[in-house]
DNA sequence: TGTAGTGGCATGAAAACCCATTGTATCCCC
DNA sequence: GGGGATACAATGGGTTTTCATGCCACTACA
């Protein structure tokens, strides 16, 4: 694994009212440095009741790796059936969507209610990846440490609301 | 790790209206012969009131680091959530600036808040990391020894203020 | 013909960039 | 050893570019 560009960085942006959001600048240049596309895809998280977004050149190596890990324990049915199901995880689970000339991508439907999405999106760095949270979600999750909640706590704040 | 260029000694510089910060050119050299970046992470440092810095590269280190243990250990739960905080606090609650040709930072507000950064800056080398202090603070400080606030004391003097 | 989804344009704010000045330490020549 | 001259570091200010986002126009489908 072991990628040279990493998403990090927090930012607090707004949804409109057609689901349209702008994708922060900073993340943008990072899928646009780890391959050429203007496409993010989109996934419920494993673990957090957010949604986890990535370029489409990550989507590409997370599927390499689990057809190695399956290749290595090909005699195991049990194993077998773990990767059937991580695989349709990993695809048909997740959403691919273009973002226009000025950053911005649609949230299918889907994907607004998987992550609880309403008119503010919480974009955080993870590395490899990044979140996309309901900021007021993301403060009330008992899993979230509370000096990352200072972060959303600042966010909201530099943009006026307290919501 | 055991990086081979490490960041060693100190400076006072001047916050100005902008929130701009000249990064020590002694510092700046040892980022540029870790890596070819020319940024530098901000992120709140674990156990003072100050900000932690380093570059880029330090930042994948410690990235990598993470992943390994996580794959020890995938099948634990509790891992995988400790594992999902970790690596938020490293990527989410950072943020990567870049320095111009006079080797100058912005201070983003969020981290200039957290370090509780005012008009002084003091650069303090620490190996693989420096750190950023309000030298008011650093002064204050309970858990910083005596003939560390030396140092603070000397800077401040060099520069005719007694703040 | 109304309505919903999409794409492009315009705006205001903020950030990145560039240039100029000051101060300081270093070097060289006298 | 003294006195410029030079280079580099730090800082101040102004200007251009980019970003996020609201708005409007177009297309498609009902």
């Amino acid at each position: 694994m072991a990628l040279e560009h990493l998403f990090q960085g927090s930012a607090l942006n707004a949804v409109d009212v057609k689901g349209r959001v702008s994708v922060p600048a900073f993340l943008r240049s990072v899928i646009e440095r780890r391959g050429d596309a203007r496409t993010i895809v989109l996934a419920s998280h494993e673990s957090f009741p957010c949604l986890s977004a990535y370029d489409p050149a990550y989507a590409a190596l997370k599927h390499a790796k689990l057809e190695r890990l399956l290749e290595k324990e090909e005699t195991n049915p049990a194993a077998q059936l773990e990767y059937q199901q991580r695989n349709l995880m990993a695809f048909a689970a997740t959403e691919e969507v273009p973002y226009d000339s000025s950053g911005r991508i649609v949230l299918p439907p889907m994907m607004r209610r998987k992550g609880s999405l309403e008119e503010l999106a919480l974009f955080l760095g993870a590395g490899e990846t990044f979140q996309i949270w309901n900021p007021a979600v993301f403060l009330k999750d008992r899993n979230v440490p509370e000096n990352l909640k200072d972060i959303a706590r600042y966010r909201l704040e530099e943009r006026g609301s307290s919501a």
